[in-house]
DNA sequence: TCACATAATACTGTATCCATAATTATGGAA
DNA sequence: TTCCATAATTATGGATACAGTATTATGTGA
C-alpha cells in the first residue's frame, strides 16, 4: 500500500471504500469481512472498522451490533423519498445561486456546460456524466450555503448506493442536455424562480427514468 | 460506568458526549482529551476515538489531524444558512403531513399540542421546550419520509451547538405558542399549503429571535 | 534580555492481543 | 432421516502497548 498522504489513515480507508461501494463492487447487502479486507489493504483492524464508523453514519453501511458490517441496500421506497428531496433542495440552490453569481461565475457555469454539449456531441457518457456532475457541483456552490450544499451531498451518496444510477443518464442523455440547456439560460437571463423549477423537475425528471429502467430490469429477471 | 445497555459502547459513548456538547458543558471550540475523558468514562480510548468519528461526521466536532479533537464552533453566517433549510425543509414536512394524515394522526398531534397549552399556562419552560419539540418531531414523522427526517435531525444536532438555541423560545414563548395555533389549525383544516407557509415563517421567526438574542448578548458583554 | 535551537514530554494514530458473543458444525436421540 | 442440543470455531468489540509527530520547555548564544 503506498501511503503518501498526511492525512489520516481511516479517511484514506473510508474513501477507498466509499468508492467501491459506489463502482458496485462491493454490493448492497454483502458483508463486510473485517479481517480480510484489513488484510487485503496490509493495514490493521483498527483503523478499517474507524473507517466503517464513518461510512455507518453516512448511511452507507450499517453496523448490526456483535453481527458485523453490511452493505446498506437502498429500496426503491427510499429513492422515491429522496428523488423529491433532492429536487427541492437543488431547486433551491439553482434559486440562491442566480440571486447571487456574478457574470464571472456565470461564465464558470457556462463553460462547463459546454463540456457537456462537447460531450453529448462525441457520444462520450463517462465524459457527459462527469461533466453533469461538475454543472451540479457549480451550482451548489454558487448557492453560498454550505450546509446546503452539505445535505445535498450525504442524499446524493446514498443514490449512488443504487444500481441504476450511474446508468439512469444513458438512456436520456438527449432529454438530460436539453434541460440543462433551459436551466442555464434561465441562470444567464437571471430568472431564478423558473432556473428552481426547471432544476426541480430536471430532478424529478431523473428519477422517473429510473424508475422506467428499474420496470424494464424487473421484467429482464 | 453502569452498563446495562446491549448497545455498543461506542454509541453509548457517543450518546453521551452529544449531550454534553448540546448541555454546552463542552463548549464550542473545546479540545478533547482523549486520555483524560476515557480515563473518566473509565473506558479504553478505542471506542471513544470511534465515537468522536462518529460525531465528527454529524458535525458535532472536528477532527484535525495529528492536533486532536475539538467542538465545532458554528458561526452567525451558519446559522443564517440553516434556518432557512429548516424552514424549507419543516414547511415540507408541514405540507406532505397534512397531505398523509389521517384523523388519528391529528388527533394525537392535537394532544402534543394540548401540553404546549398547558406547559404555557403554567409557564413551565422546560415541559414548553420539550412538547415544542415532540410537536415538530411527530410533524416529520408524519411526512412520512424517512429521510427528510434524517436530514432535518441532523441540522436540528448542529444547531444545538448554539449556545442561544436552547434559550431562544424563552424570550417569545406566547409568539411561537400562536404560531403554533395556527399551524396546527391549517393542518386539522387540510390546508397543506397553509401548514407549509406557517411552518417556514414558524422557523424563520426562530432565527429573528435568535438574532435579537445574539445582538443582546454582544451588547451586555 | 531576547531569540533560536535542541531536547523532553505528551498526545495522536496504528498495531497487537484478549475476551465475549454468535454462528456453524457435529453428534445423539426421536 | 430430521431436529435439537452442545461444542468448537470464528468474528466482533474493547484494552493495552508502541511508534511517530507536534508542542513546549529549557538552555545557550548573541
Amino acid at each position: 500500500m503506498n501511503r503518501i498522504a498526511p492525512t489520516a489513515l481511516y479517511q484514506e480507508v473510508a474513501e477507498r471504500l466509499r468508492q467501491r461501494i459506489f463502482a458496485h463492487e462491493l454490493t448492497p447487502g454483502m458483508w463486510i469481512d473485517e479481517q480480510k479486507l484489513a488484510e487485503h489493504y496490509g493495514i490493521s483492524r483498527t483503523p478499517l472498522r474507524e473507517a466503517l464508523k464513518v461510512l455507518a453514519s453516512e448511511g452507507l453501511v450499517e453496523l448490526k451490533p456483535r453481527r458485523g458490517c453490511y452493505v446498506t441496500e437502498i429500496s426503491r421506497r427510499d429513492l422515491d423519498d429522496i428523488f423529491p428531496l433532492m429536487a427541492m433542495l437543488e431547486g433551491r440552490c439553482a434559486f440562491e445561486a442566480v440571486k447571487r453569481a456574478k457574470t464571472a461565475d456565470l461564465a464558470a457555469l457556462k463553460a462547463i456546460h459546454e463540456k457537456l454539449e462537447a460531450a453529448s456531441r462525441d457520444g462520450r457518457i463517462d465524459a457527459f456524466f462527469e461533466a453533469n456532475q461538475e454543472f451540479h457541483k457549480k451550482i451548489q456552490e454558487l448557492s453560498g450555503n454550505r450546509w446546503l450544499l452539505s445535505v445535498i451531498q450525504d442524499l446524493r451518496k446514498v443514490l449512488k448506493l443504487s444500481r441504476l444510477h450511474s446508468l439512469s443518464l444513458e438512456g436520456r442523455l438527449q432529454q438530460s442536455l436539453d434541460e440543462h440547456r433551459a436551466i442555464l439560460a434561465s441562470m444567464l437571463s437571471g430568472d431564478a424562480a423558473k432556473a428552481e423549477r426547471e432544476m426541480h423537475d430536471h430532478l424529478l425528471s431523473g428519477r422517473e427514468a429510473l424508475a422506467r429502467m428499474d420496470a424494464q430490469n424487473l421484467k429482464s429477471a
